[in-house]
DNA sequence: AAAATATTAATACAATTGTTTCAATCGATT
DNA sequence: AATCGATTGAAACAATTGTATTAATATTTT
């Protein structure tokens, strides 16, 4: 080796190209061949390192799921004196920056939003790890919101409305862009739609 | 042939499973053997009636499109002289029918539900087809609620957080099951769904 | 009925892709 | 430096899948 810097251990490039392809194509579409080539290692290495594609793609969502713990924390940005309002401005804040921002810390929520809507075998741990609790404090949000009267079945539509919103500027976006006539998100939209998201829902939970 | 009863021609039987196939899984796992195996044809006939799989996936569309128009008119059973709130429960109420039901009315929304999240190379005149005319019905229905002073971009974001609810309950299934401990919908489930997304909306579309 | 045309069946072909193999090479340890 | 285990590279394998071919069969037309 004729420089002193130390290279990045294969691996890890392994997993972070992976995970580029996996959220840009989704599980079927990337391809072996495809990630070997951008990461630049052989087609053994994935048998060597992961044994088969499967456990490459459980790994890649391990090694990316800590990047996105160590950025944002479970708390969701959320303070617990927050008002309650406040809190879920928080929460869908946050869980747009997840997955519709541009950048490697978002790639878990990319990762994640994927499995949505093209499962692949790890949604059962996906869903218990880190959908089923999101989905939990996003309800108890919704319930301090709407009142203790509320019946669970109201708290839990209302929470799926809010995802549902979130999830549709994801992984609608072949749709909304043609729509458009404009491909990609600036940041300026990524803005607005937080904040239209944050008003819209905070009115669709008020009683009446 | 020793039946009187005449037999479905075979170019509409190839399409009528083919439509449920692409519907179940999708147009890339679709295979055209499984399409042949269930129309109990021979492989050949995709070749010597369509072309090709592109092809048969665009004649399954048109084909589901007819049945679909003859069965709910493009006025998404909207009165002119209803109020702008009857017609928007209306419209959610028709969008959510067309592929939230069982049965094979539904299949031509089935299908376009998925081009929402794994396009084809169909999309670009499904959008200009179906999606925008529907889009921009909506967004004179909004506005309608909202008023003339609302800026469109506003218009246009609500209307999205409209669809954004209605398409996540069908195309986030396979975690809204898990999260529920409960596969399928009941018709009471998706009369509960309709009745939510259309409360919630209209409230969500309140000016202050 | 004979000929022409349309349809069907079985098979083969080619491309893609996940996986495996095994020899060559590198790097650390002795 | 020699040895041994770890890693890499090139190629092959096997399964899947869209497509094409061609002969056999059925249907229609003359």
């Amino acid at each position: 080796m004729n420089s002193k810097i130390k290279e990045k251990p294969k691996v890890e490039l392994i997993l972070e190209t992976a995970g580029e392809i996996f959220a840009e194509q989704g599980y079927n579409k990337a391809t072996i061949r495809d990630i070997c080539k951008r990461s630049g290692v052989n087609l053994a290495a994935i048998n060597y390192y992961f044994g088969d594609k499967e456990r490459l793609y459980l790994a890649v969502l391990k090694y990316y799921r800590e990047l996105a713990i160590r950025k944002y924390p479970l708390t969701f940005g959320i303070n617990e004196t927050d008002t309650p309002e406040k809190k879920l401005s928080n929460f869908i804040h946050t869980f747009i920056c997840r997955f519709l921002e541009e950048g490697k810390t978002a790639l878990f929520g990319k990762l994640l939003a994927r499995e949505f809507t093209e499962s692949t075998g790890a949604l059962d741990v996906l869903v218990e790890d880190f959908i089923r609790p999101t989905f939990i404090k996003l309800s108890s949000i919704v319930r301090e919101i709407m009142g203790d009267k509320s019946p669970d079945k109201k708290v839990e539509l209302c929470a799926m409305s809010i995802i549902g919103q979130c999830l549709y500027f994801r992984n609608a976006r072949p749709v909304i862009f043609r729509l458009r006539h404009k491909e990609g998100y600036t940041d300026k939209d990524i803005k607005e739609i937080t904040k239209h998201i944050i008003n819209f829902s905070l009115k669709g939970l008020l009683n009446n």
